[in-house]
DNA sequence: AACTGATGAAAAATGTTACTTTAAAACAGC
DNA sequence: GCTGTTTTAAAGTAACATTTTTCATCAGTT
């Protein structure tokens, strides 16, 4: 082993290892001579404590595990941003870990990290996360837990999510008020939080309008796989639609290529709005109307949450339940005529 | 502490700790019944090996380290994407670190590393890193490295990167193709191995063709800041270029932002080409012609390289310096006249 | 009785930290 | 000036959870 271990200093030094340690960890018992001494050689030589060691010691290991659906994903990508600016901020270490929305996969990861191997966790549940016995699981070994975006809601723990129903409902009235009578509702997953919210805000609008609910308007995805676009030209063939709201970004991106590929021109045959964190929707053909979620707040605001159950703020275990809010954007996809 | 540990699975039956490590790890000298009662109990009690410990003993973390100068970038999004995919499948953690094209940070971070928190590291360089002193110094722990992307070109490691010559090359070719001769050369970063050959390439393709060289039409921009819109308003405006090569995606949408602007047409007053990960370029308007890096290739191959190294698969220290082609697709962007 | 071979227990080691102890010096009280 | 106490500075040691090496036991065989 190359490493320069407290040992090797100690020798050189002529003192013991729990003096060096103490030196550098600036105790009061140690004379303001040595610790110069001290310190001056763990510099030259670029002493750098073990963090495993002291892990065994301190069991703190001053790393958090981030659970991703998807990683490149705008929303989550700009989310691991905002995790890392707090985490990086504090001198908390980040590890990542993708399921693929895979459930399966989610669990053998928690299992993984119940080995102790971080302080905390931040997850977004994967799509056909329907048990979190596994999640339970980590919090009896005292291993702190946030929720962000996509959560369980009656689990005990603080979530981080944006108002899906509200945005969403925004979404759906602002087609309405460009004329729209028959919309589209484009859902990936069956079993998400966010999912079943931003569903509930689309029915609730037309019963608010006097249009009469159609259920088979409504169209699941599965997120973790490509969008089949035989399928969704069919049904929109099928479906005549006026507009389309999209649940997620892909599914817009795949309606435009769809309509691309009929010559239906958007907005004036029909219009969409989409959830989206894309940067370039203003560039889009047509400019594309988003519902852009906070992500980096979420990110942020999440990452902070652990961070404080983990120093012991939250003794009493009051769980928050934040919702960020997210910003509509009208643009031409959604314009009443487009000349 | 709530974990399970050996010690207490050896209580529970009635055996040393010894023992239970052996028969979990499958050990021939463990009587066949006292693995299958040892097992039986360490899946019933959910026992994960703490990875401190396991650590401390075999000095192997299984470990890597990312580090990224940007993360909510298409082209980095990807490559994390794939450096997971062939770590979650040979069990290897990653650990995701940002530099925000930091120098100081990106010291900083490798200092933090060089306590053996990892096997080895994945790196892109920062925009401003002229001196590689901190990496050599992870080697010289024994940490392993592999640089991709953005390399360091006289430094003893292995790489992967894209053929940003020829693909500059033939990118700029297209436009002269087109009939360019005003050509603007936008680059992010100084002292970037990619930047660099992007740059020799470009005032190769004007040399081949008899386009004399105007240093003035190369403009420089700091990566890890926002595009200054005005000055680069000011800039085309100046020059009047017939074409814009642009090395990386966020100048591009500058360009389109300020063409949108001033009313200019692209392609037929302004064509536009650039380095870009972007899905959804063809959707633009106009559709964006691009030269695409193959990022989740870069991302795997880079991965691969590390753990073979780990793995002491490269016990001749014979690096390898892997180039993957970039895709070039021509879009509305640069074409001749679009009516 | 000595020797195998199988089995499992004990102990050492990893690098750090925290608790306990020691040694010496400084100081107070008689 | 000596003894007893306090203070200061440093050393020693145990513990963290695991793995690995060494050691011990016992049954069975020569």
């Amino acid at each position: 082993m190359k490493n320069v271990t407290l040992k090797q200093l100690a020798k050189k030094l002529g003192l013991s290892v729990s003096t060096v340690s103490r030196a550098l960890t600036d105790s009061y018992e140690i004379n303001v001579e040595t610790k110069k001494r001290v310190k001056a050689l763990a510099r030259e030589l670029n002493y750098q404590p073990n963090p495993f060691a002291a892990f065994l010691r301190k069991h703190v290991s001053k790393t958090i595990a981030l659970i991703i659906p998807e990683i490149s994903n705008n929303f989550f990508s700009q989310v691991i941003k905002g995790v890392e600016t707090v985490c990086q901020e504090k001198d908390f270490y980040v590890l990542i870990y993708e399921t693929h929305e895979d459930y399966q996969k989610e669990v053998r990861i928690i299992n993984h990290l119940i080995g102790g191997r971080v302080d905390g966790v931040l997850i977004s549940v994967s799509s056909d996360s329907d048990n979190p016995d596994h999640l339970k699981q980590l919090l009896d070994r005292n291993v702190k837990l946030v929720m962000y975006d996509r959560v369980i809601e009656d689990f005990e723990a603080s979530k981080v999510y944006s108002n899906d129903y509200e945005s969403t409902f925004n979404g759906v009235s602002h087609l309405i008020d460009r004329g729209c009578k028959r919309i589209l509702f484009l859902k990936a997953g069956e079993n998400l939080s966010t999912m079943n919210q931003r569903e509930r805000a689309y029915f609730d609008v037309l019963e608010k309008n006097g249009i009469e609910a159609d259920y088979s308007l409504v169209k699941s995805f599965v997120p973790s796989r490509e969008v089949d676009l035989d399928d969704l030209t069919a049904f929109i063939l099928e479906k005549k639609p006026d507009a389309i709201f999209c649940s997620i970004e892909r599914l817009a991106i795949a309606c435009y290529d769809i309509c691309n590929k009929l010559g239906v021109n958007i907005p004036n045959d029909i219009k969409i709005i989409t959830f989206s964190c894309l940067n370039v929707a203003r560039l889009l053909k047509p400019s594309l109307s988003t519902i852009t979620q906070p992500a980096f707040e979420i990110g942020k605001t999440a990452a902070q949450l652990l961070l404080d159950e983990i120093e012991g703020k939250n003794e009493q275990h009051e769980f928050v339940n934040l919702s960020l809010p997210s910003t509509i954007i009208k643009r031409d996809s959604t314009k009443r005529y487009l000349g």
